[in-house]
RNA sequence: GCGGCGGUAGUCUAGCCUGGUAGGACGCCAGCCUGCCACGCUGGUGACCCCGGGUUCAAAUCCCGGCCGCCGCACCA
């Protein structure tokens, strides 16, 4: 049996500079992980290309891009909810020790949701129906709270502050202000891009689960009887989208509803047209990035997974070697936030639109950074016929898109091959271009399609004459021989070059 | 957090059972060689054997605790 891809891909993204955990000469905690060089540059590149694919590209609702603090006050995250809601209410058995989430045990043993309900309450029911510890029938202690998210101080006086658990509450904290002085008009969009804290019991699956994560949001505000008109719709309306909707879930053998975007808003599958445009856009980015249209789902979560005030929530779920797993989150959050933060506040969060105030609705596609990078790691990793790795990552976002090489480190070659490598460098606007000359020129190819250079610049006798070079494709391995002059272009074009298939 | 398994140079690994402080391969670096896909030669680098404690004259090896990883359970906006 093989190596498993998962512990092949961890292999060579610690051995070369990709990704690797957190602090690790001091055994850091779990659940920790620190991009190296390529994926630091790599991170760069997907940020990058989503800004162009999601906001840019947006010509008929302007989106703002904002940059919040990581910090936030106490105060901001109860009215969100997140205090109450991003506690777990634990007891651990005063016998044996064993720790219970004192809900789910109340749940199982006399059936009975005690959701919302205060930890002094949770105690009495406990108490009263005599729950002892289901392992050793020893008698439960106190319920104390577990937090899931990241607890601080400020300042002097000690002040109690989070590290925010979504970088959804900086747009809604924020949202007057970007209102007003960008003179926004619904329907809108805030942007985000940024880290989020979660303090999981067990991280796991390397990039999967992590307690510090990159997120990349985007919180469209629509008035709420415009959401069955986006602008921009008829762009997407017959792209096919698939759907684990939540009947399917049910089933023994669920299956997934392909279906056209226009369709999945028509026939009651998606709650709405924004939701259904994000749905389609998705797909056709994770698509342009290289995964395949079959392993990509949208699963429409359950209503016990989801929060009351939600209209709908739909899970973007690739198919990894170990399992479909979610790596966008999409969420309908009616005007929960907004008016939950005017109420706290006691600042009016409600616009004007057509004559009248309006609480706008909230239509928010939230990306994981890592998780995107993780999957465009397993969908372009692959051997040749010699069992070498070669990343065939989309070359919009792969690390290095060139590689400059002399055929050999003498007559000359190797000080003309850094010639023009320098020359691609000193450009306007330039992108990552590496020199290499150690080893055989073999061992040097070898190198680069581990990580997934596109092109390998082959500078060899021919170009001391007529100064042109070979260009190598790292996914053919065809050499192509060009001007020296024309690469720069020839970098450009093959870098924007959409993923084939 | 619970249970099982594991942790030896950057990577893979021998040694562990049957205590005597580490050997190999690949990589990496320097030089030679090399006219296009991990060539060859020479030299070199690199491991307080995960951490802490215990047993012992002596611990990579045996015992205990911890940390980290994998698998299962539980948890997972």
């Amino acid at each position: 049996m093989t190596k498993a891809l998962l512990d092949k891909i961890v292999d060579l993204a610690v051995r070369r500079g990709i990704f690797f955990p957190t602090a690790e000469i001091y055994h850091g905690p779990a659940g920790f992980y620190d991009l190296g060089p390529l994926g630091s540059l790599m991170k760069h590149n997907i940020i990058q290309y989503w800004r162009e694919f999601f906001i840019l590209r947006e010509t008929k609702i302007n989106i703002y891009e904002i940059d919040g603090s990581i910090i936030l006050p106490y105060t901001a995250l109860k009215a969100s909810g997140h205090v109450d809601k991003f506690t777990d209410p634990k007891t651990e058995c005063r016998r044996c020790g064993r720790i219970y989430r004192a809900d789910h045990l109340i749940e199982e043993v006399i059936s009975i949701s005690v959701e919302g309900k205060s930890l002094e309450e949770i105690e009495g029911v406990i108490a009263e129906h005599n729950i002892r510890c289901p392992s050793c029938g020893g008698e439960l202690g106190e319920i104390k709270p577990h937090h899931l998210m990241f607890k601080t101080e400020i300042g002097a006086a000690g002040e109690v502050a989070f590290l925010r658990p979504e970088t959804a509450q900086n747009i809604f904290l924020d949202f007057k202000r970007v209102y007003y002085s960008m003179r926004c008009k619904l329907p809108f969009g805030i942007a985000q891009v940024g880290r989020s804290y979660r303090n999981e019991i067990s991280p796991r699956q390397s990039l999967f689960r992590l307690r510090e994560f990159t997120q990349m949001e985007i919180e469209m505000f629509i008035a709420p009887e415009d959401l069955n008109t986006h602008p921009s719709f008829d762009e997407v309306r017959d792209v096919k989208i698939r759907i684990l909707t939540r009947e399917e879930q049910l089933k023994e053998r669920p299956e997934v509803v392909e279906i056209s975007a226009k369709d999945a808003v028509e026939e009651g599958v998606v709650p709405n047209q924004y939701m259904a445009y994000y749905l389609a856009r998705e797909t056709q980015f994770y698509m342009s990035l290289g995964i395949p249209f079959e392993s990509i789902r949208f699963r429409h979560l359950l209503p016990e997974e989801t929060p009351h005030y939600s209209g709908g929530n739909f899970d973007l779920e690739v198919r990894f070697s170990f399992g479909w797993k979610e790596i966008v989150g999409n969420a309908y959050r009616t005007d929960y936030d907004l008016s939950t933060h005017s109420r706290f506040s006691g600042e009016e969060l409600a616009v004007q639109h057509n004559g009248r105030k309006v609480t706008p609705h909230v239509i928010e596609p939230s990306f994981g950074i890592e998780r995107t990078l993780y999957a465009l790691l397993e969908f372009s990793y692959s051997e040749d016929e010699r069992g070498w790795p070669v990343l065939k990552l989309p070359r919009r976002v792969s690390p290095v898109k060139a590689a400059v090489l002399p055929l050999m480190r003498k007559d000359g070659l190797d000080e003309k091959a850094y010639s023009i490598y320098s020359s691609l460098r000193r450009v306007p606007n330039p992108c990552y271009v590496v020199y290499d000359d150690t080893g055989s020129i073999g061992r040097r190819y070898a190198r680069a399609d581990e990580i997934g250079v596109n092109l390998c610049i082959t500078i060899d006798y021919q170009t001391l004459e007529d100064d042109t070079v070979t260009v190598r494709d790292r996914d053919t391995k065809q050499q192509i021989r060009v001007k020296a002059s024309e690469l720069m272009d020839i970098i450009t074009k093959d870098t924007l070059r959409p993923v084939i298939g």
